[in-house]
DNA sequence: ATTCGTGTTCTTCAACTGTAGAATAAGCGT
DNA sequence: ACGCTTATTCTACAGTTGAAGAACACGAAT
């Protein structure tokens, strides 16, 4: 079976996805500059957040002059489909239906997403409806 | 705007989606034994998750002889709604698609769940499709 | 009233998170 | 070579979570 992918703190995974934003090697400072929290870290904060990401392996660190560059080892695909099928398991048994009908009752999502989802539907499982 | 539901352990939550499951009060003693969870919690630390639970306002307790009675206060429907919004938020910018394809292209789902999905639409959003 | 059983509350502990100051290292300009 | 700037690494610390033993409280049996 694959290798299960561990969950991320919210604060790493905010990292994280800047990471996965950029999509290349960035510096501390540009990651800093990009986050879009709030909270305004400083970048102290944030290092450490990168060098518990390098631990857990989720970021490669290559030394470059003074300063270091991180990169995503772990790719944003894999832990989002990770997540979100652990979600999906834990809070509804599975039940996709549910998720979405519960997002919907819950006025989350508009006529408007599900019209979207059902493009994506239409295209991917191909089959008319009688 | 309604107020916001604070997000739980996994070990509280799953004490509560017993209580939730099953609907009605429920003692340590029951609700231990229907935990699902394959750790097997000594009954001392379900005690400590519902400690917990009831000084979060999750559950109220009420003392009935020697024992209590832990009833849920929040409703499952409110949890997962918020839990949900704010998952497809932070994960998939609001994307409802974008959650769903992940999930299929992961694997997590197959096509009868697209299909469950697509008659769900289909009765909810009633609107034919031209 | 004493003891026993059993459910509850207290206390403890280590690991993990959020957050950041202090200390260190190392180019760069002079 | 010397100090300034600046990025990184160390250290710290409080709060949360997972986990459970110890201590306590109280009704029941004797």
């Amino acid at each position: 079976m694959k290798k299960t992918i561990k969950r991320l703190p919210d604060s790493e995974l905010e990292v994280m996805m800047v990471l996965w934003e950029t999509g290349c090697p960035m510096t501390s400072a540009e990651i800093s500059d990009r986050l879009h929290n709030g909270k305004g870290w400083k970048i102290t904060s944030v290092l450490t957040f990168l060098s518990r990401l390098a631990e857990k392996q989720f970021v490669s660190v290559e030394r470059c002059g003074r300063t270091n560059l991180y990169r995503a080892v772990i790719r944003e695909q894999d832990y989002l489909q990770q997540e979100s099928k652990t979600i999906l398991e834990k809070l509804y048994g599975n039940s996709l239906t549910a998720f979405v009908s519960s997002l919907f009752n819950g006025r989350a999502i508009e006529e408007k997403d599900l019209d979207d989802l059902r493009r994506y539907l239409d295209e991917t499982v191909g089959g008319r409806k009688k």
